[in-house]
RNA sequence: GGGCGGUUAGCUCAGUUGGUUAGAGCGCAGCCUUGACAUGGCUGAGGUCACAGGUUCGAGUCCUGUACCGCCCACCA
């Protein structure tokens, strides 16, 4: 391979990033057993589980997030020499995916209905053929280094095996059964859906009192009933009361008489009636209200259903309400029931319909027989796995939250009356007996009656969605086989997702997980939030405030995406996603992108060899090589803590001032001197340049998890270390390696009356570009470091001529600097009044700071609780802080 | 009705287990057409850390309460 050593004179991501994506589609080391895996046989593997993205979905900014950080996490746990696999897939969403698809053969003038479950079935496959693929390719556009050789579809065969053994399984342990019971239905999907996937939002409306006349009494006699669903009053089957109300204890045991049904229904007396609320009576309607439905149970009511699947009044109804829609039949109750003076009061009310998360509708509890997942023995066991550690969450307070819900978890409901997705694997017979088959082509005959397997029916129900992404840790590693990937692999280090989820996925996964493998699917959940508009509105289509994430990275870089989205991101809390912030990341892009072509640039003609190691490089180059190993190791340092504390935006911060404000600001602008200084030993020059050139190697390596693919193209042009293979992607993580010491501290001293001295020039307004006198008073050992240094001091100060000598030459006059423990005096060819003036307070201002401190600090030494209460190490602290004022202030003092 | 989170510079946000002088980006002011970069450089201004108590030698950080903002959960007809 030629690799070119140039890099273009502008970052033009855009082109950047293909090349660089096509050298890693050319190699394998996404995949963890690839021949450009650097892992380390001994190291334990990494994995990570990609959420499945819906297989209809195209990209959005919340997917380049987790794709980010997922990306982020795996990249480095390469780099580390970890076996490490992300394993990427897409969820085959059948609500999701049916809604779409209804839509688009609703264009073609076909309808579910027209044409049938096999011919949908059929049509959606080809619906699939199309996108499939699509967004993964969007993924690998954003630089995800997934093992897209292991990429999954939760409607794969290996998928509806895992779903079919899953659920035998469970009905084995008795954690699955089928029962009649109140579900959710979606009048405009005609599904049930989950409790989770209702929506409750407060809405006005009316509160109704109707009189239910006593049965044989007089029609204004009677019981007064508070309603918000006059409809359903077709359906009642009872009058509830509470026991202990004064006001019906005597009508307990009676019956009144429904109106328009002529059905004489008993007067209950049970305690869930609060007495406080509307009338005290309360009209029971089993088939139609959960609460009700315990009612029913509780007494023995009969529960008629009188809506259908469409919501609209049964058929067999009395006569001018049947066949009506729901609403429109509440209107002409209510109407028919004021004409025949029934109708005592319309109140207004808020209350809290639940709606249907996926098209809005108004959900109607319905009776219906359907089968569901016992949890509460499983959200036991998961909740038992982050009690005691084993899996964490991140960040923990959504422990709370999580314990609270799989504590008062409900049974779930995991029949969809839909088409596209995992069929149930039940069957029944004749009898009605029920039988559970994991077998791909059903059971041989009824397990219990043994009647012929061609007699049994299959359930016509598909699973919920979530019932097969419950698998998914699991079920993309080979489960039920019990495959090499699966002994590796499972459980993964990190479960990375959206707090939003946590119900629907996580808990689902943690359940089943625990309970068909064994252990926890995962040692971490780390919880991201939602990207926002930079006015913090969730974005939305109909808002219009959404930013796609393809057309970013075609402006500013896929890079650019990443690094502002990192910047941003905290675990649990959501980010607002700025044109400042993308701005921002991308200037930062650009200029690493000079930096390392001005270090490319910089070569000394004379550097011909191989690249040394970066120890000997460092001590060729003197102060500055300590200098900047100990600047590279504690950036190392730091990102590896943030890193392991899951701060992501931390890490990324850190590398940003490492490479801007140290690499940068400090160590390219030292180095240039020296490189252009023809009079320095070539030796010299050569070894600064090779550590300028470690300091981008690691800079680049501690970026590339973040940054993949600017960070690949520069070090692609840099010449490689021994032992270095073809991509940085597979490139060994940094380690800090450091020696310190006041070598390194002695470029830190002067850098500091570089700055001072800048300070001082500003606030005086002498012109920037002018040369002045320095005399520098320092100590030996920095005197020495300085002398090594003049070129570079002067340069970078603007001094000259500069003198350094243990003293200050005395009786002359100029600008006094005090940098730590060196002072200067700084002297202006001819210093007017103005100057002067603002010397003396620039130095007063210094003065007063540094004598506030001084106070502050004596104050708190003089304290005998302080001395006595703190750790030695603080006191030491403000002990030898009280020092350096003082030294400070007198080196002030004597120049005021 | 419960629960959780937030409130830090003009704006957007960091701030590890309580420890000396609270940080960054953007914005703002002044200066700089210096051979990597004006998508840049240098210097600077700007904060009673929402409020009120408490614990502590010491609180942005821990505890209690209050106010406002946001989110989640909940069968009150």
């Amino acid at each position: 391979m030629s690799a070119p050593r140039e890099l273009g004179s502008s970052y033009t991501p855009s082109e950047i990033e293909p090349q660089v994506a096509a050298r890693w589609a050319a190699s394998d080391y996404g995949n963890p057993e690839g021949s450009d895996s650097v892992a380390k046989a001994d190291l334990p593997p990494f994995t990570i589980i990609m959420p499945p993205p819906n297989v209809t979905g195209g990209l959005h900014v919340g997917h380049a997030l987790f794709v980010t950080l997922e990306d982020l996490l795996a990249r480095r746990a390469r780099m580390e020499g970890r076996p490490t696999l992300w394993l990427p897939g897409v969820d085959h969403a059948s609500i999701a995916a049916q809604f779409v698809l209804d839509k688009i053969i609703a264009e073609e003038g076909e309808s579910r209905s027209s044409l049938g479950r096999e011919r949908y079935l059929q049509r959606m496959d080809r619906f699939m053929e199309e996108t499939r693929g699509v967004i993964l390719g969007q993924f690998r556009r954003l630089g995800a280094s997934a093992d897209w050789g292991r990429t999954r579809f939760t409607m794969d065969e290996v998928s509806s095996r895992a779903v079919r053994t899953a659920f035998a399984t469970l009905y084995e342990h008795g954690l699955a059964y089928r029962t009649e019971a109140l579900v959710n239905w979606c009048p405009g999907c005609k599904t049930s859906v989950s409790d989770l996937e209702s929506i409750s939002v407060e809405e006005r409306g009316n509160i109704w009192e109707i009189r239910y006349p006593l049965e044989g009494g007089a029609p204004s006699d009677g019981i007064v009933v508070a309603t918000t669903r006059p409809e359903t009053l077709l359906g009642d089957t009872a009058v509830a009361v509470h026991p202990d109300d004064p006001r019906y204890a005597q009508l307990i045991g009676k019956r009144v008489v429904i109106p328009f049904v002529d059905r004489a229904v008993p007067i209950l007396g049970d305690d869930f009636v609060d007495q406080t609320f509307g009338t005290g009576a309360v009209k029971v309607t089993p088939a139609h209200d959960p609460n009700d439905r315990e009612v029913g149970l509780r007494h023995n009511l009969p529960a008629p259903t009188i809506l259908d699947e469409a919501a609209h009044i049964v058929a067999d109804a009395p006569k001018p309400f049947a066949g009506m829609e729901r609403f429109a039949a509440r209107k002409a109750i209510v109407a028919a029931l004021d004409a025949l003076g029934l109708l005592v009061s319309v109140k207004p009310h808020t209350a809290t319909p639940a709606r249907c998360q996926r098209s809005n509708d108004i959900l109607e509890p319905r009776l219906r027989t359907q089968w569901f997942i016992r949890t509460k023995p499983l959200a036991e066991k998961a909740l038992a796995a982050t009690r005691t550690g084993k899996t964490r969450i991140v960040p923990a307070h959504f422990e709370k939250t999580w314990e609270h819900w799989l504590t008062e978890i409900r049974d779930w409901n995991v029949s969809r009356q839909l088409w596209w997705g995992h069929r149930i694997p039940a069957w029944y017979c004749a009898d009605g007996h029920i039988t559970v088959s994991a077998d791909a082509e059903g059971p041989s005959g009824c397990s219990e009656c043994g009647a012929l397997a061609e007699s049994l029916v299959q359930e016509s129900d598909i699973f919920d969605t979530w019932f097969s992404s419950g698998l998914w840790p699991f079920s993309t590693l080979g489960w039920p086989e019990q495959t090499s990937d699966l002994k590796r692999y499972y459980p993964s280090q990190v479960m990375e997702t959206g707090h939003d989820i946590l119900f629907f996925w996580v808990a689902r996964m943690m359940m089943l997980g625990i309970e068909l493998m064994g252990e926890p699917p995962f040692e971490t959940i780390y919880l991201h939030g939602m990207v926002r508009d930079p006015e913090g509105q969730k974005m939305s289509k109909t808002k219009g405030n959404v930013v796609d994430p393809l057309s970013l990275i075609d402006e500013i870089g896929a890079d650019a995406l990443r690094f502002a989205l990192v910047s941003g991101t905290a675990a649990g809390a959501d980010q607002r996603l700025s044109p400042e912030k993308l701005e921002n990341a991308r200037n930062f892009m650009n200029k690493l992108w000079n930096a390392a072509r001005f270090v490319l640039g910089a070569r000394p003609a004379e550097v011909t060899g191989e690249r040394p190691d970066a120890r000997s490089a460092q001590e060729g180059a003197g102060e500055f090589g300590a200098w900047m190993s100990a600047r590279i190791s504690c950036a190392i340092e730091d990102v590896d803590r943030n890193l392991a504390g899951y701060g992501f935006s931390e890490a990324a911060q850190r590398i940003y001032d490492a490479t801007w404000a140290e690499y940068c600001d400090q160590a390219i602008e030292l180095a240039k001197v020296t490189l252009a200084d023809e009079s320095r030993p070539a030796a010299e020059r050569a070894a600064v340049w090779w550590t300028l050139v470690d300091g981008l190697d690691t800079l680049l390596r501690l970026l590339h998890p973040i940054a993949p693919f600017i960070t690949e193209g520069i070090w692609e042009a840099l010449p490689r270390r021994n032992g270095d293979g073809p991509l940085l992607a597979t490139a060994a993580w940094p380690v800090r390696d450091t020696k310190g010491g006041d070598e390194a501290r002695a470029i830190d001293q002067w850098l500091d009356l570089v700055r001072e001295v800048r300070a001082a020039r500003t606030s005086t307004k002498l012109p920037a570009g002018a040369w002045l006198p320095l005399a520098v008073a320092a100590p030996a050992d920095l005197a020495a470091s300085g002398e090594r240094l003049r070129a570079a001091i002067e340069r970078l100060a603007r001094v000259r001529p500069l003198t350094i000598a243990l003293n200050l030459p005395a009786g002359e006059e100029g600008m006094l600097i005090v940098a730590g423990v060196l002072t200067a005096r700084l002297t202006p060819p001819e210093a007017d009044a103005t100057t002067r003036d603002a010397d003396r307070a620039r130095r007063e201002r210094e003065l007063v700071a540094a004598r506030a401190q001084l106070a502050a600090a004596e104050t708190r030494l003089a304290d005998p609780s302080f001395t006595g209460k703190a750790p030695a190490t603080v006191v030491a602290g403000a002990e030898r802080r009280v020092a350096e004022l003082r030294d400070e202030i007198a080196r002030l003092e004597q120049g005021a």
